[in-house]
DNA sequence: AGACATTTGTACGTATGTATT
DNA sequence: AAATACATACGTACAAATGTC
C-alpha cells in the first residue's frame, strides 16, 4: 500500500478527502493501530488530527461501516469490527 | 398511513425530517405522483417545497436509494425505480 | 441528585467543482 | 455563456445518551 498512518489528506488530489480518509484508517486497523472491539478515535479528534470538517470524518465512518470495518455505538464511539462479525 | 403527499415536515416531531421526507415521497410514489422512470423534483425544489436544507433532502433521497425506491442518475436528476428494477 | 464533559445524531447555511443541457 | 443538477466540503449549532465526579 501507500498510504499509511502518517499521511494527511490532499485537498488537491483527485479522490475526495472522504475517501481518503477512509483508505487511511483502513490502513492503519490493517497495520493494527486499533484492535477489534476496541474503538477509534472520537470524531473530534480525527477532525483535528487531519484537519478536515466533522462532516467529511463523519462520512468517511459511514463508508467503513457499510463495508464492515467499523461500527458505531452511539453515545459511547466508533469501534473495529471483529473479522468474523 | 398518515403521512400524505401535502404533508409538511415538522421539525418538533420525534422522527427526523430526512425520514418524514422519505416517508413522504415514499406515499406520493406509491399514489402515483410520479411514474416509474420519472424523476421526482430536483434537490433544490424539494428543498423550497418542504423548507427543509439540501443536505436533509439529499439524506431522504439517499435513503430511498438504498431502500431501491429511487435511482439517482447522475448531474440528470433522481427517478422512480421500476417495479422489477 | 446534580453538574459536567464526551460522543454521536441531526440540521442548518454556504461555497466550490464537475458534467450536462 | 448560462442554467441546471449532483458531489463534496466547510463551519456552526443544538439534542440525546453516556460516563464521571
Amino acid at each position: 500500500m501507500d498510504l499509511g498512518p502518517d499521511d494527511e489528506i490532499d485537498h488537491g488530489a483527485p479522490l475526495a478527502p472522504y475517501k481518503q480518509l477512509a483508505a487511511i484508517l483502513t490502513a492503519r486497523i490493517k497495520r493494527g493501530d486499533w484492535q477489534p472491539d476496541r474503538a477509534i478515535p472520537s470524531e473530534q479528534q480525527l477532525v483535528q488530527q487531519y484537519g478536515i470538517a466533522r462532516a467529511t470524518v463523519r462520512r468517511a465512518i459511514a463508508l467503513l461501516v457499510e463495508q464492515g470495518v467499523l461500527y458505531v455505538v452511539p453515545q459511547r464511539g466508533t469501534y473495529v469490527r471483529r473479522a468474523d462479525g
